[in-house]
DNA sequence: CACTCTCCCTGAAAGC
DNA sequence: TGCTTTCAGGGAGAGT
């Protein structure tokens, strides 16, 4: 499940892949993911090197010599691996970018909510996919000081609005729960209603959370792999997420809740999140 | 405008 | 054992 982290972990571990290489070749196998490729995707990257890569949310970028950048979201069950120019393309590797330097670049997807776009790389931010997005929650912009005034008008619980792009981006249902069980509120407590100390401490929470992850090379819980085919090692040290029933880390004497919250699931303490 | 719900998709796990 | 049902969730769009 590639949130923020997995894919940080993901751009680190390709880049020597990736940098400085030509697309030689693309293989379609399968044209719809989440939405329909585009159909000049081939000839709009067949030939181009790859300059650079970064990370916007939870989109991965690739930035290419022609003006286009090609972006790629995972969605819930995506990887992207390099492999040896021989590999036979398996159950679910949907396109497949060949490269120089006999290696190609593996999209698979079991679930096909992943999407891979091809935009020109001026103005990419004003695209409609990043146009409307919050900053990033590891960037100094996202502070105690903008959380609160991004919350005064939202009638929302807070952990609803944590997953809201604009507020925020790249974080995701795991890390929702447990930087509100780091920082000790309840994801029922609506958003606008957070303290001042309250919200310092979900900015640090927050933070913490996805640092940790990133350290620990993402965390997987079925599907994650970065581009070594690696997977992450943070699935251990997750303290409330997929743990209902059981003991809480922190007070011991209660158990784990879980409920649902705009359709998603939401794991908590209730003794120690107030 | 603010917010919630539904859909997309497959495979693992639970239920019968 | 084997079939059917449920659940997982990011983001877009529809619905309230």
């Amino acid at each position: 499940m590639p949130e923020l982290p997995e894919v940080e972990t993901l751009k680190v571990s390709l880049e020597k892949e990736l940098l400085q290489k030509t697309i030689v070749n693309v293989d379609i196998r399968r044209p719809k993911l989440r939405y329909l490729l585009d159909h000049d995707l081939k000839s709009k990257i067949i030939g181009a090197r790859i300059l650079g890569l970064y990370r916007r949310a939870k989109y991965l970028l690739l930035e290419l010599d022609n003006s286009h950048t090609v972006v790629i979201h995972l969605g819930m069950t995506g990887r992207a691996t390099g492999q040896a120019e021989n590999y036979h393309l398996q159950k679910h590797d949907h396109v497949a970018l060949y490269l120089s330097g006999a290696r190609k670049l593996v999209f698979n997807d079991a679930r096909r909510f992943g999407m891979i776009y091809c935009l020109p790389s001026d103005n990419l931010m004003q695209h409609k996919i990043f146009a409307s997005s919050g900053p990033e929650p590891l960037e100094e912009d996202f502070s105690a000081e903008y959380l609160l005034k991004k919350l005064k008008n939202k009638k929302v619980p807070i952990k609803t609005a944590l997953m809201q792009n604009e507020i925020v981006v790249g974080v995701g249902n795991i890390y929702a729960s447990e930087s509100l069980f780091l920082a000790k509120i309840n994801p029922l407590k609506l958003a606008n209603s957070l303290s001042v100390d309250e919200t310092n401490r979900l900015v640090e929470a927050v933070k913490k959370v996805l640092w940790q992850a990133i350290k620990a090379g993402g965390t997987t819980l079925k599907d994650f792999v970065d581009g070594d085919n690696k997977p992450g090692y943070f699935k251990q040290k997750l303290l409330v997420y997929d743990r209902e029933g059981k003991a809480c880390i922190a007070c011991d004497s209660g158990s784990i809740a879980k409920l649902r919250q705009a359709g998603r699931s939401t794991f908590y303490c209730d003794i120690c999140q107030k």
